[in-house]
DNA sequence: AAAGAATCGAACCAATCAGTTCGATTTGAC
DNA sequence: GTCAAATCGAACTGATTGGTTCGATTCTTT
């Protein structure tokens, strides 16, 4: 409450370093973070642990994070920021809607099999009950825009008449789905405990983009089925 | 452990109920769990809470479950029974698979997007890290059983001759997570707060079917795409 | 080298919570 | 109505945790 607000804080008095300012502390406590949130959960990580993981003292860690909501919030969004990075990257140009397709699958679906991706998905949704801004902003700013992207891609495929498709949004989804049957899962409710092969993930993507085109390749009926 | 397993158990030792074994008592100790769990989670629902929204002392509530973890594995093993007779009788054994796979997704979805599945899911996901037990007994009874169920079906279709499909069980969770393409992901991470009105359910499982028939139909490529 | 700021570390505080205890009260079989 | 068992309820214990404090230490700049 009895902050020295006076005082022009902008850049430090000299030259020098600021309070919780340094990027690799900060940097060092989220991996540490990291660690401890995704091994044991938001609840039962605790902020003691975090430090000792962090290699850094408790109170440095309220010194770079305001409390542990305020951490976490931190952390996810900077992981979210990684995957969102890898997979925009990923949807390269290809005009040939199989190859693309099959290159965006194979990364987005390793990316999210990742180890770390899917505790942190977890955490989030163990959360989300209670903390519905996060899980809003997680879900908009990674899965939705994903599906966002490739949506955009096959808006292009349509227009260029490569495919046949109603609704694009939809297709997108479908198509990451499909992409991730049998693999995420399982992964997310810990009943398999490693990331799915290379070669396993090759072949339901595969798959995927097969009933992909089989559905929505030229040639195919594109209302949707009775009702 | 120093249990009375001498005395026939059955009944009491007169007539009388025995200390933890009113079956009304503990269904309302379950239905007070079930609030308080999936609306904050397992971690920050108190075992205070949990007797309070249950009308039970909280001396009441140790007599009849052990401690917090057995009151909510024996919970989330109530919840996951009830929908799985639920999925079983919504499998019809319609011979045309168009009207069988249209009812069955819609019913199932139905159920998966239900308030209270949804949560249960949430805090199952949750503590997935901590309790990965009670995460794959729920996946193998819940979500894989569905998938090992539709599979059989889909079996007796190729066997009759009605669709063309190499691998049945990949099939089978294809189908499921196409019905629910744009549904269940956003009420996991709580980014969508009610559930999908009767006619969204319906358009997402008719598209569902729709790909699922054009793949896998008679008279569609039958082999996986290129590699 | 000296100063000044950031960081350490270790104790500390208040709150919460799982689980227990025990006398008072209710309930149900006889 | 009686009596024993089940339940209540309210306090209590022991442990943990988020968050704070503060003097000692380390680092960086001059």
């Amino acid at each position: 409450m009895s902050e020295i607000s006076e005082i022009p804080v902008k850049t430090g008095p000299r030259n020098r370093r600021i309070a919780g300012a340094d990027p690799d502390k900060r940097r060092q406590i989220l991996d540490g973070a990291l660690q401890v949130f995704t091994s044991r959960g938001f609840d039962a990580a605790s902020m003691s642990d975090i430090a000792a993981a962090a290699n850094v003292s408790k109170g440095t860690l309220y010194v770079y994070f305001e409390d542990k909501e305020h951490l976490f919030v931190d952390l996810i969004q900077r992981e979210r920021e990684t995957q969102k990075r890898g997979a925009i990257e990923a949807l390269n140009e290809d005009s040939d809607p199989v190859r693309a397709l099959s290159k965006f699958g194979f990364c987005i679906v390793r990316v999210i099999n990742d180890e770390l991706a899917v505790s942190a998905h977890r955490v989030v949704i163990g959360v989300a009950e209670r903390m519905p801004d996060l899980g809003r902003e997680f879900y908009e700013n990674g899965p939705m825009l994903g599906s966002r992207l490739i949506a955009r891609y096959l808006d292009r495929m349509v227009a260029e008449g490569k495919l046949a498709i109603d609704d694009t949004y939809l297709a997108a989804v479908q198509f990451l789905d499909l992409c991730q049957s049998t693999l995420t899962r399982p992964r997310l409710f810990n009943a398999v405990r490693t990331p799915p092969s290379e070669d396993e993930i090759r072949r339901v993507v595969g798959e995927a983009v097969a009933m992909f085109m089989a559905r929505y390749g030229r040639g195919a009926g594109s209302q949707p089925a009775s009702r």
